[in-house]
DNA sequence: ATGTAAACATGCGTTATAGTAGTTTTTAAT
DNA sequence: ATTAAAAACTACTATAACGCATGTTTACAT
């Protein structure tokens, strides 16, 4: 059932709608800080863009890392399958962000999954181009550094939320990792999940998800319709996790 | 308490201990690596050595980040101070492994301590000339980038199986993950570690260790005396793990 | 050799979390 | 508007993991 992203173009042409680097608006986007920075103007003319439906994904896991994704725009899932198939979700990424780096040079085949959440258009580099400009470019590969510095500290500092917080803790964690990422629209999270996904997110079961969201909502911590979840004050929240004198900022 | 690391050279001496990179044994260590590859030789000149006795801490969680250290001999163990004082044990290091990464570029301190787990002779390069070498030599920067890569993923990897995985299976990861990086002396692993140490690098308590092992031993699964463990047959361990299809290769 | 603290071990009650099953609500397609 | 399917919810049961108490062994300093 799964469909092949469909390529867009590989430069941006003219009547259609432009997704060049140059005119791109992510400036929290790796490529485009370092766009003046000397990047080889035909590195990045020769990245493809995809567009991929809601629902598609678009990195299967265990497939041969052939490149790497960036998001131009849309939200994205990336996820392990785990043990009994359950699925443990690594993040959500939102545009300006790298997919599929977490496979990046020694290892052969992707180690994650990556499917749309909503429409999302990707930019697309192979993996030769891409070691050829960092191999020329050293301020674009110290940038990839301190990126994936800063990765490694959020999953560890993963590790130890997972294996010293509690479920609700790690509920209550979760909607303010989704509230500070992708903010509010209209009082609520700007990002529609199941509680399956906020289980696989924080690390417990479905149910366990709906009980402690039962349990906020009595508690007027937070207001739930449905996927419509609204944290009525963000402080109360938070200071249910930073007694611990600790806080989850992945 | 805590001593000070002695700075035992700047350079390598003649007369004393040779810790130069150029007569460095350790194959596995970045640096000596991309020694041949262009280098620069006033870099490693640069760097300096440092001694450790057992149970040393070098790196304070929380101090600022001034550099980065290379194992040169000895173990050590990487740590976060969780909730409740908890400690989370990030990893166990060996010779050629690099340690306080995790902090390298954005954060302003280091998020992990490093202790000294036997005597260990450590190589410390600081912040500004790691940072001028990476933006002068992109094949070494290219190589942090892998080896970050990498982390990431055990890192990873490790957020899932503590996750997904019972005690038991933890435990014994454990200690396959042991065997696996400093494999057996005269049958036994070759790290001793307390209960307490196993219990904070699988997330769990030290009861809980202790309790597994005893199982583990009555099942002939291993072998313990003290700290003293002994792994009868590794595959029979394996076994117990990789029917979830799964193996943390950390 | 002796004493003392640390580490190891075990049983038992308690709690947090997970699983099951059945019901209701929401969502989306026709 | 109607209907089917998916998601959300609730109550009940099962159990894995934890904390505590208490005893034993081991390691190590004097």
């Amino acid at each position: 059932m799964t469909l092949q992203p469909n390529i867009v173009s590989k430069k941006s042409r003219k009547g259609a709608t432009d997704f060049s680097c140059a005119s791109c608006k992510n400036t929290n986007c790796l490529i485009q800080k370092n766009l003046h920075n000397a990047l080889n103007a035909t590195f990045v003319e020769q990245k493809k863009t995809l567009k991929c439906k809601k629902g598609q994904q678009f990195i299967i896991e265990g497939a041969p890392v052939n490149g790497l994704f960036f998001i131009l725009q849309g939200t994205v899932k990336v996820f392990r399958t785990g043990i009994n198939g359950r699925e443990q979700i690594v993040r959500f990424a939102k545009e300006g962000e790298i997919i599929g780096h977490r496979g990046f040079g020694t290892e052969e085949y992707y180690s994650i999954g990556a499917i749309a959440l909503q429409e999302v258009v990707l930019c697309y580099f192979s993996k030769d181009d891409l070691q050829e400009t960092l191999l020329e470019n050293p301020h674009f590969a110290y940038d990839m550094i301190l990126f994936y510095a800063n990765e490694l500290n959020k999953s560890e500092s993963k590790v130890k939320s997972i294996s010293q917080m509690t479920v609700r803790e790690r509920v209550i964690d979760t909607l303010l990792y989704i509230h500070r990422k992708f903010g509010n629209l209209r009082g609520f999270l700007n990002l529609p999940l199941s509680r399956k996904e906020y289980a696989d997110y924080a690390g417990t079961t479905e149910e366990q998800v709906i009980r402690t969201f039962s349990t906020l909502k009595k508690e007027g911590l937070i207001s739930a319709e449905g996927k419509k979840i609204g944290i009525a004050n963000v402080q109360d929240l938070k200071n249910e996790i930073s007694e611990h004198n600790y806080f989850l900022d992945t």
